[in-house]
DNA sequence: CCGGAAGCCTTGCCATCTTAGGTATCATGC
DNA sequence: GCATGATACCTAAGATGGCAAGGCTTCCGG
């Protein structure tokens, strides 16, 4: 039952905050948390990740942000997937499939 | 029959470099053309990553070099795995599979 | 009133990949 | 003979992107 902790590729980051939003909008506190209870506590993501990568991937019109309120009344700036972040995402996860698959590939090689 | 090429992950190049050792030694130009044998041509190692990373694996210990000669007489660096290669190899690639394990949870996640 | 959690952010560091070169040797074709 | 391309090595500059470590404010519980 050990379960170590998975350190994610540097690349894969936005493929899983555009994943997160996919299940609708959130703040970015929140999808720290999202992140982590959809890997089942296997990821986490480091907040000094999490902004930067926000920021460019709004930069790049995959998602757009928003300041609102959570449920509780405390501002928080809200995330959501745009069309193209939608098409992004299905493009990311191709590419990722392909990698899987290469890399399996070559662990059959001989 | 479109194969697009997949494009790797920072991180994954030592791991990709080491399996291609574990089917013998071999030096640098032959582990590119070797990894994209193995990958079905899907995977095209640069020259400029390479020779760093064979000098950084080097270093680790997991690979030692010498130069020797190729079948054709010419002179050329030759990598084989270490016995820590190997294990770092295995680590490497469970570590790889934790992440594909997660990704597929993310994927499934709601 | 104090600590900790929720929420945002920045900065500096570091490892790694890409691009773009440079060198030398050898075989092949013109 | 000579140019070209493949084989073989290496390096430097630049960009990218994650990590560690901070700082800020607001709010809640003890």
């Amino acid at each position: 039952m050990t379960n170590p902790k998975a350190d994610l590729l540097q690349g894969t980051l936005d493929m899983l905050i555009l994943k997160a939003l996919s299940l609708g909008p959130l703040h970015g506190y929140g999808i720290i948390q999202r992140i982590s209870r959809m890997s089942d506590e296997m990821l986490t993501v480091e907040q000094g990740a999490l902004y930067p990568a926000l920021y460019r991937i709004e930069l790049k019109g995959w998602i757009s942000g928003k300041w609102g309120e959570n449920e509780t009344g405390r501002k928080a700036k809200f995330y959501k997937l745009t069309r193209a972040g939608q098409k992004q995402l299905r493009l990311e996860e191709e590419s990722w499939d392909r990698l899987v698959l290469v890399v399996a590939k070559m662990r059959e090689a001989t």
